[in-house]
DNA sequence: GAGTTTGAAACT
DNA sequence: CAGTTTCAAACTC
């Protein structure tokens, strides 16, 4: 175990660093008993270590398998697979972090494939968490916060034990007293959908309590980033409740996203975690565990634990959820029932966090097509905006009842009638799309609201939803009216439904006799369906891949389009259940904030050097990193290859730039010059070509001549080479003044005649 | 413009 | 997960 002292922090990378972030990387397989991680804690960090605390209330462990439980009370199911962080009450020493701002220091051991942090609750924890002993707080546990990002594989599960709520002061709460209340657990998977067993709590193992909380939050995290590195944990803040009374406005909230909750026995459950901000509470704030997200997978790096400032002035963090989850689209499913798992309603910071939806923006495949958007309160026809997305982005809001509704003045009551898409004027673009097709449209009704926009309800028993080929998590702007858009609700629908309709799809509707397109710009025609043989719906096709249809492009038998949209949403189902990644931008920024970009997946090449436009990384400009698996990459910041390549290309810029801007001047000036002795032509009339080199014409060639040498000698020409160069620039004036020459003539003629 | 090279994605 | 195949774009001549 490395030790990086505070100088290197700031160089770490920021997604370990920014977060104060205590980073562990996987626990290697290897260790069936996890004396490797035990002994580099022990020969390597130069941490005090905690070594007599037989009693842990509050632990924290990661484990690698299931085999955990042999060593790991908290986690008694065996089901529960990779990766997990749990709480044990069993004392498993190897690794201590503490200061003098935690009383209750942690411990981080590993047995079993399990890295394990315990912690000692403090006593003010203890008193909090008596004071609070209402049965409702599932999540407000004061004893112990833990926020938990990952980069890492997907699939790993991270179970968490909060404290216990009843444990008496002073006291190990893993005694295990039965008195004491139940203990709550949180079940964090990390990436994928693994299935979340129910987990039992060490301390209420034995006997069952009445209200045993167990929670599961899943989280559906970004892709692995790299192929070594099985596992990586990045705890964010880890926040000791030394100093905390019975506040409930502490209560532990992850800001934003995620997560669906499956608890056992509880119905399902929006946990809103948030960053813990109250000030009187003593962090490990200063304390980070890095574990680099390099290609060391096996390397645990303990960064900066030492100094801890024991005050009261913690800054407030922010969890970097998103940052963790990338471009994920989460599933939120919303409480059923009062739940307990709400408390973070009494969160102060939980005030900004605005209220969430769960939107179904496609049918095609499930949960993977929710996003989660501000509930809004606009009318229903509202924009979405995709910051990136070349797609144009419309919501779609049912009727509130199942029947087709009217407006407020009443139903329509018109049973067929031609749809009425509702032109937006965009500026550029002005256009009206059908949500469907015209054939199926029966009725024209106004949305029950107050909204002034028309919406389009459908003879379909279903809304049809037109969805892209992107699952880009939509962060909508309800602020601004729609660029071209129109939606309507389905019958029958309950719930707010949404169509996400690709900007793609106005020239498509073209064809739809219902469709009036006031285009006046910005859109290519349509070039026309193409007729079909196959399907090409495959990652080969870039206008698939980049969500989009096809489209002047110069693909035969092409199924991607709107004709097709059956096949095509079959086809997008099918790549996504293979990648779930597959349409997604492979170039983004790294990270919230940031302005550098970089490839999500990274570059494999081979043979390119990734110094050629094979390279993907290369082409777009950007330095490879790594997370690329290229060999031999020269596409690096101080790669001379690269610096040469890249004076070269600036080089010939430069060098194209002065010759057009030479070129032009000259031309510019010949047939200036030209012009002027356009009196001579016509006063004296049949003069020769010759006659036109004026002095003029002879100083603006030379010039012309000199600048050709020039640009041969800044490119290291052959003399020989240059000669030419000048020669054929000389040959070249001459042609000017011949055609001008006699442009001139056949005018005068023309006067003449 | 034809042929070759290259690497991403699909496939096994 | 690794090896192979397919494909289209980049590149070379």
């Amino acid at each position: 175990m490395d030790v990086v002292s505070p100088e290197l922090n700031s160089l770490l990378p920021d997604e370990i660093m920014d977060t104060e972030a205590i980073v562990m990387e996987d626990v290697p397989a290897s260790q069936p008993d996890g004396t490797a991680v035990q002994s580099e804690s022990g020969d390597d960090v130069p941490i005090p270590m905690e070594t007599d605390t037989p009693v842990v209330s509050e632990n924290l462990s990661f484990c690698s398998d299931a085999s955990s439980t042999e060593h790991t009370q908290a986690l008694t199911t065996s089901t529960i697979t990779d990766s997990m962080l749990s709480i044990s009450s069993e004392s498993q020493l190897p690794l201590t972090l503490s200061s003098a701002s935690l009383s209750a220091p942690f411990t981080i051991s590993a047995a079993n494939h399990q890295i394990i942090l315990n912690k000692v609750a403090s006593s003010q924890a203890i008193e909090a968490a008596k004071s609070a002993s209402s049965s409702t707080q599932a999540v407000k546990q004061e004893g112990q916060k833990f926020l938990v990002r990952t980069i890492g594989k997907s699939g790993q599960p991270i179970v968490f034990q909060l404290p216990s709520t009843g444990s008496k002061p002073g006291v190990g709460q893993a005694s295990g007293d039965a008195k004491s209340q139940a203990p709550q657990f949180k079940v964090v998977t990390i990436g994928g959908r693994t299935e979340l067993k129910p987990v039992i709590g060490s301390t209420a193992s034995q006997v069952p309590t009445p209200t045993p909380q167990v929670k599961t939050v899943q989280i559906t995290n970004k892709t692995q980033v790299s192929s070594a590195t099985p596992i990586k944990f990045i705890i964010a803040n880890t926040v000791n409740s030394k100093g905390l009374t019975a506040q409930r406005s502490v209560s532990p909230v992850i800001a934003g996203r995620v997560l669906t909750q499956n608890p056992p026995v509880l119905p399902p459950r929006t946990i809103t975690l948030s960053e813990p901000l109250n000030t009187s509470i003593q962090s490990m704030s200063s304390k980070k565990i890095a574990i680099s997200p390099l290609k060391t997978p096996t390397k645990l790096t303990v960064v900066s634990v030492a100094s801890q400032i024991p005050t009261s002035t913690q800054k407030p963090m922010t969890l970097p959820v998103n940052v963790a989850l990338g471009q994920q689209i989460l599933t939120v499913q919303q409480p059923t029932t009062a739940s307990p798992a709400k408390v973070v309603s009494s969160q102060s910071t939980a005030q900004n966090i605005k209220p969430l939806q769960s939107v179904a923006v496609g049918g095609v495949s499930g949960s993977q097509f929710k996003t989660i958007i501000p509930l809004a309160t606009q009318p229903n026809v509202q924009q979405i905006q995709v910051p990136g997305s070349r797609f144009h982005y419309v919501r779609l809001v049912t009727a509130t009842t199942g029947s087709s509704t009217g407006q407020t003045s009443g139903p329509s009551t018109s049973s067929i009638q031609p749809a009425k898409p509702m032109v937006v004027n965009t500026g550029a673009v002005r256009m009206s799309v059908p949500i469907v097709q015209a054939q199926t449209m029966k009725q024209v009704v106004r949305k029950p609201l107050t909204s002034t926009a028309q919406v389009v309800t459908t003879s379909h028993p279903q809304q049809r939803l037109i969805m892209p080929a992107t699952p880009l998590p939509i962060q909508p702007n309800f602020t601004n009216l729609p660029p071209g858009t129109v939606f309507a609700p389905a019958p029958g629908g309950g719930n707010v439904g949404y169509a996400v309709v690709p900007a793609q799809y106005v020239t498509q509707f073209q064809q739809s006799p219902y469709v009036t397109l006031a285009s006046s710009s910005g859109f290519p025609a349509c070039s026309g369906i193409q007729s079909q043989a196959r399907l090409p719906l495959n990652g080969y096709c870039d206008c698939f891949a980049n969500g989009e249809f096809c489209n002047n492009c110069n693909c035969n038998n092409c199924f991607n389009n709107l004709e097709h949209e059956t096949e095509r949403l079959k086809a997008i189902k099918t790549c996504l259940d293979r990648n779930p990644e597959a349409f997604k931008p492979k170039i983004g920024k790294g990270k919230d904030g940031e302005s550098d970009r970089r490839h999500s997946k990274g570059c494999n090449c081979k043979r390119s050097g990734c110094l050629k436009n094979y390279c993907e990384c290369y082409e777009a400009k950007i330095m490879c990193s790594s997370i690329c698996k290229c060999i031999g990459c020269k596409n690096f910041e101080e790669s001379p290859e690269r610096k040469t390549l890249m004076h070269l290309a600036d080089a010939a810029e430069v060098r194209v730039q002065q010759q057009t801007a030479a070129k032009t001047k000259l031309s510019s000036q010949i047939s200036d010059l030209l012009m002027r002795t356009a009196p001579v032509i016509s006063s004296g009339g049949g003069r020769l070509p010759y006659t036109f080199v004026t002095k003029e014409v002879l100083e603006a060639t030379c010039e012309c001549l000199i600048e050709q040498a020039k640009q041969a000698e800044l490119s290291h020409q052959p003399q020989a080479q240059a000669e030419r160069l000048i020669l054929e620039e000389f040959g070249h004036c001459l042609m000017r003044i011949i055609s001008s020459a006699g442009k001139a003539k056949t005018d005068c003629a023309s006067i003449n005649c």
